[in-house]
DNA sequence: CAGTGGTCTAGACCACCGA
DNA sequence: CGGTGGTCTAGACCACTGT
């Protein structure tokens, strides 16, 4: 069994959630849970940080750590808005439309968001996701076709990451989101169910790779309505 | 000065800000590092790591740290969405006005969301914030009597915040966010200027003291077209 | 293969909290 | 005051990367 410290991480999370630490309680102390675990302090604290950092616990100098309340949290702690996610979480049957697939020569907006040089070809792919028999996000991808030489209907239909991951053994590291509300453009109203609605969300998605290059930008078109963020966040400083 | 990896993060944010190091190079190694600043690996990995976490730098193992382009990122990396951020990264005035402060017996869904028993009261604040002239975000405090005895108009015109860590020396840890987008209710229509606008963004905030309580329930209410957040993320695994 | 970052250890000193 | 978490050290072994 490979590192100690997420074991130890996800051994303290499970006895959380199954309410045997109660909230507002303290976690027995680290040189304790040090000898709980047979382990040095260190690799202890990197656990505890890594329950402070994911919203479980709240750590305080001369303390202790103690547990918080998340019973009242009903959506996953960290805010991830993936469309398998959200679908799942709602026990709907999420299904994909592929209305576009192919390779372009990108306009200026695009080939500036992924820092291009002026014959850089990008696939584009424009999706729409349908739950509940209405169509309420409309994805529209741009992948840089240097890295990903083919790309079919099949694979779009399905999950691009895991096609890039799995077959293409790129690693996705990274990724900077941006999220503003517009007003719907003619496409969206055309792709997506959007009767009586006068706004979208959208969800900004700049992709890169492990080695920290600039591979993908994305476009997560909302309905409004369907649509929620959740972050967890901790005070500066 | 106390924090030997905080001083030798600042270090290097500085020196990537200043394009002393270019974006796409690496770092020198950990033990490079170690030795330059005369200290351990560990303290060198500390500070690295706040750097990977803040979107500074990217980790590969067996090869090291790459430094990330954030030129193309024209404001904060974390996504905190306080008005006077905004307002100030803007270049403009804020200009706050105070609409509502009264100690209220909390409706059932405030009392739900705090947390509350029967008879425990709290702060009501109504707040607009003006910039370029038009009203733009209605923001909606509820604060918990018990923590915060007394609270004047001119503190509520300043900043809540600062009054409760600097006077009352509460200690804010940590908040949880929820976005999410509505119809705007008849309150906002009157307190905001929302000609020609049919939602507003809803930032849902759950504010928690040092021992993890709950204490404050916030809706910052957005006019869309002023509103953004950003978002960094790392992957999950 | 040598060099990188990832994990883990055992010990030390400190600042802070509560009794 | 003893116990807590926060910082720091010097050293070890590992998995991974390039050549």
């Amino acid at each position: 069994m490979t590192n100690k410290y997420l074991t130890i991480y996800n051994s303290i999370v499970e006895q959380i959630k199954s309410g045997e630490i109660p909230p507002q309680t303290l976690l027995p102390s680290e040189n304790e849970l040090k000898d709980q675990y047979d382990t040095s302090r260190e690799t202890i604290r990197k656990a505890l940080n890594l329950l402070s950092q994911n919203g479980y616990i709240q750590k305080v100098r001369g303390k202790g750590s103690i547990v918080i309340d998340i019973s009242k949290f009903d959506f996953p702690v960290s805010g991830l808005v993936s469309f398998k996610e959200l679908a799942s979480k709602m026990g709907m049957k999420p299904k994909t439309v592929v209305n576009e697939l192919s390779l372009i020569k990108p306009d200026g907006f695009i080939r500036q968001q992924l820092q291009l040089g002026s014959k850089d070809l990008v696939w584009k792919v424009v999706r729409t996701r349908e739950m509940g028999g209405e169509k309420i996000i409309l994805d529209k991808d741009f992948v840089c076709h240097k890295f990903v030489p083919s790309l079919t209907e099949e694979i779009c239909a399905d999950s691009i990451y895991q096609y890039l991951e799995n077959d293409l053994n790129l690693t996705i590291s990274f990724a900077k989101k941006e999220i503003v509300v517009e007003e719907p453009t003619t496409e969206d109203r055309i792709l997506m169910d959007l009767e009586g609605f006068h706004n979208v969300v959208v969800i900004k998605n700049y992709v890169y790779l492990d080695d920290a290059t600039l591979f993908q930008y994305t476009e997560s078109r909302h309905r409004p309505d369907k649509f929620r963020f959740v972050d967890f966040a901790r005070r500066a400083h």
